[in-house]
DNA sequence: TATGAATGAGGCTTCATTCAT
DNA sequence: TATGAATGAAGCCTCATTCAT
């Protein structure tokens, strides 16, 4: 069973800034929030921030590296491959990454933004090792969901099916919430009706076993 | 047919600093651009820049308006609709997008960000204007290409088809991007090779008509 | 002859405020001088400054080439090699190092310290380049002062004990200005006093052909 | 016969800290170094830095107390005057310098820096009474050296004297250590050979009794 | 149309120092 | 004696923007 170390007041702190900044991330953007606007939110004094942080960097990293734990731990908790059918495993994933659009919209767009795979810079930043670890995590398990349902003549085969679903929902959710207020005003359907169908005519589409 | 007017040396000139910023946005991105970087590759002075440009805003506007419409240009000269088998239209649609993600990153990225759809803005700003108008008939010819072929039940039925077929492509298309080196490192596949592959299936699994 | 471009308004700026910077580095230390301090005293604002410096760094640099050309320019005004008895001539030298030292403790300090002699560098920046070429040619000129007067078996010979009195010299003013309470208040004499007598023993004490 | 306190823990302590800074100081300069960068290294927190060191400034007196108090422990110990040659204790002065210049840069530093002497600050501040003591035993261990070899008409002819040859090795050294690769680079002779040269000629060209 | 000159406002980061425990 | 936690004040530097010419 995986463990936390009982986390100590630094880590605790850290986490509550974290989470702070996450907020500011989400309504402003990363560039747009400067570190004040971070310290004054979390009731600290910038110097302190730099306690926590090293840099801004740094900040951005620590938010990527939970939201990508949270989500791992949200997929493992909330489906078991092989005790569900397909359909409903493959639903329930595109509510999950749906919801973390909606709740953490910076974890989210994490999930398919670049990840450094540079040894090196994983060898001197743990944040960063965490994340290409949790990353790699992640895609087995969605893998291991539909391994064995998807229909394919390869293994390699396999790979760009699943890889291509992954990026198909990402791309209706992101385009479901940029076009919102035009979807709205130009077909009259509501976005969570959109993607509704969207994901049901994914998932028929694919000829599953 | 679609009129241009006979464009003046002052909007030349606008053209081509905004090309030139259009290559700064896509190496450095928006934020990390300054107006100094864009006014020296320029070669003109920065209070120049503000000749032909309000402000920065204005600067990533224009670009977006003219990414959008030579997009737009592109599209209804290389396709069209009824003259060729709907997998010969549907892999062109893909070609061309993935050939504007390598070209022009930035105009890419404005296809699916949100569009100001605010009448107040539109009417004060041409520019906006122009690029809300765009998106329409961009919308308008994608459809016109599926729209008697994608099997349907009903108008709205047809355009969460489309839609979510836009969102796909747009997806994969960055998914393979933005993995391109972690794709290489674990499956060893190219990204050349992944998108050919998802764009055939993403094209098999619907059941056109 | 040696001509000078005529200074545009830029560059007089430059040289204003680089003055101004000069009294400051020499009152409080460069370290404990700020970038606001020297605009303040400027007049002018911060961004200001940087327009006419790229960094703090660039500031010390032009300063320290300032000093190296003027004092150049009156090493070779005052003295004119073999018009002159060499006791003269070594004199003469003395009293403009001291002069300095008093009236630009910076610029003096600049004489003995390292100068950057890796090439890369000189090639890119331009005032390290010109420092360097100013320092070899006081070297030089000093050199010429006293080359065929100084006794000597060797080529080597002579570089060691030129540079061996000019490292002398220096050292003298130096400890002179550092001491001076410490002088007065434990032998009664004044700083003048123990340099012109210094002086006049350092010259004896060399047997000159 | 000079007695120390038998040094207690806390002092102990106190001169192991000092130890650590002066090596930081050395070699990144006191300005550049920080308090944290000393604790750090020390393994100690910044909290019980502050508990040995009323603040950064003590530190730096501290150190230099150390270095004028081991530097006149040296020279009393290597030298007996009367029991060698002049030539020898002056060479062996030299020496002690040299290797103190470049074993303690900044214990060499603060040799010819202005020490302070103002009576009030040394009533309050142990450590600068200190320093000044040492200072004066210093010099006048020095000028018994060669007090009886010095030519001189006057007993300030004889201050000048010693005061100017201090002066002079100081400034030999320092100009050899600042322009050692330029030197190298010029000449092609080396360091070392430049000051055993130099030192040899001071020497000689003062005329001892 | 074009620009040389200037800048206000603010961003990131640092650091000596304090204080409750 | 020792320290974990915090910070005020300041430092360097940037950048979009303005304005007189």
């Amino acid at each position: 069973m995986a463990r936390k170390k009982t986390p100590n007041l630094e880590e605790l702190n850290r986490d509550k800034i974290a989470e702070i900044a996450r907020e500011l991330f989400t309504l402003q953007g990363f560039e747009n929030t400067t570190m004040n606007d971070v310290a004054k939110k979390a009731n600290i004094s910038k110097s302190t921030l730099y306690v926590y942080f090293m840099n801004k960097e740094a900040v951005r990293n620590y938010l990527a590296m939970m939201s990508m734990n949270s989500f791992y731990e949200e997929l493992t908790e909330k489906l078991q491959p092989g005790t569900m059918p397909v359909r409903q495993l493959f639903m329930k994933i595109c509510d999950i990454l749906l919801e973390l659009k909606e709740k953490d919209p910076f974890g989210f767009a994490v999930l398919i933004e670049e990840i450094c795979v540079e040894d090196e810079m994983l060898m001197q930043d743990r944040v960063l090792a965490n994340i290409y670890e949790v990353g790699e995590k992640i895609n087995q398990f969605i893998f291991s969901c539909f391994r064995h349902d998807l229909p394919h003549r390869s293994e390699s085969d396999l790979f760009i099916k699943e890889f291509s679903l992954w990026g198909s929902i990402y791309g209706i959710i992101t385009f479901a919430d940029n076009k919102e207020k035009y979807l709205t005003k130009a077909t009259g359907m509501t976005k969570v009706h959109f993607l509704e169908n969207s994901f049901s005519y994914l998932f028929e589409s694919v000829n599953w076993k």
